[in-house]
DNA sequence: AAAAATCTGTGACGTACCTCACAGATTTCA
DNA sequence: TGAAATCTGTGAGGTACGTCACAGATTTTT
């Protein structure tokens, strides 16, 4: 083992690049599906949604990220490279906007940096992993679950009566993120506040039994680094 | 641009890296999901599938591994790493086996190295991505068509009646690549069949009609090289 | 404060796909 | 070469989940 531990990623090596900040105004996008990628970023304020359109009008969503997240990193190492997915702003949001050149440059010259993109980027790959895995092997309900989930270890706030998921949530979100659809995550939720393992005030959702959500999708109990969404 | 091309890997690289060559016999497993992760390998004999069992004695395949491929990588950079997946050897298969602090030490100190290993997981990402969103988004049929779509890409070879897929492959096979069931895979190799999209031997297939899956399943056209099941 | 837009909740119904069951074909192995 | 194991093909029936339709609640806009 070369350090004891690799958890922390030392985010302040991006803004050490040569760069500079952008604006995104609520609703607008910082990129499009198919674009031509000449940047990545790392979310400064704001919320930034990544996801794509399916053919048939029906959008799949991906990551909710928040400030600190590295987003448009995928098109790096590509000839031609095009943006996988779009990037949507959530709220009014900031971002710091790398050139692919630069960090090209950087991964060559400096192996310290190329590490801790190997990092970021590892840990992209295992959250996507483990999302993937909910989504398929569990149904419907276990893709809603696990959103829940996830959306608990990125925005939930401790609070006496439960966790509290600090963004604003509607049922077509939860079903954006679950590939399913509004009214069935509607049912699903109903069920869950008959059982009183969620509660709903508005756009926010308390989650009263976690526990009851991980165990009924047989969770891996990953950690809390990568069972998240953003 | 820092290179005219990221497409070719080279693959000698790892092979310079002190290492071991491993047999693993025809069934058994190179490593199984939850172990301690210690070692990456580069498969230079044989097929290794990658997958993992879930909960319910199903079992979900996620790659298959040929020569030149690259296995077991994604443990690096976590603190007591453990493997995601079972590797399974298909065929009687040969690794080069290398230990995780080889890999580290060399990615801190040699970025050619470094950039090299970042296009093998960046192409593992958007493989993987790719692969996802047809089994998410088109259905069983989308799962399945994709699946056979990869294999072609994988494994095909061109013949005057189409491309051959020079791997052998159960009905069960198919179902586990694609999340789906030995019956629901059946059902619709028949319909390819009638319509004389492809045709089976024993446990080969031929695809006659590589255009059909493809504009069925809305495929985006994802170079060859991302869209494959190695 | 009224109007418009968006979101929630729910019933009815259709379809995709899973499960179970079993016969026959094919492959493997002793 | 014959027995055992594995694989294929198919019907019947159940279940999860998507679709459509619409009323009422909530939020946003003017």
């Amino acid at each position: 083992m070369l350090k004891d531990t690799y958890s922390s990623l030392d985010i302040d090596m991006f803004f050490s690049l040569e760069g500079e900040y952008e604006n995104v105004p609520k609703g607008g996008y910082l990129f499009l599906e198919g674009q031509r990628a000449k940047n990545m970023y790392v979310v400064t304020e704001g919320l930034i949604k990544i996801g794509k359109f399916s053919g048939d009008g029906k959008e799949l969503s991906l990551r909710l990220a928040r400030s600190q997240s590295i987003i448009g990193e995928l098109t790096l190492f590509s000839d031609d490279p095009r943006y996988l997915f779009n990037a949507k702003a959530m709220e009014d949001s900031q971002v710091y906007s790398i050139t692919n050149e630069v960090v090209e440059k950087l991964l060559l010259s400096d192996p310290k940096f190329s590490f801790q993109f190997m990092i970021v980027m590892n840990e992209h790959i295992r959250k996507q992993h483990s999302k993937f895995r909910d989504l398929l092997l569990c149904g419907k309900k276990g893709a809603l679950y696990s959103t829940l989930i996830r959306l608990c270890n990125t925005f939930g706030i401790m609070r006496e009566d439960g966790i509290y998921i600090d963004t604003p949530l509607t049922n077509q979100d939860l079903a954006n993120y679950s590939a399913s659809t509004r009214e069935g995550v509607n049912r699903l939720l109903m069920n869950l506040r008959e059982k009183g393992i969620i509660s709903i005030h508005g756009k926010y959702i308390t989650i009263h039994d976690l526990n009851y959500l991980k165990t009924t999708i047989g969770c891996e109990d990953c950690p809390p680094t990568i069972c998240r969404i953003d």
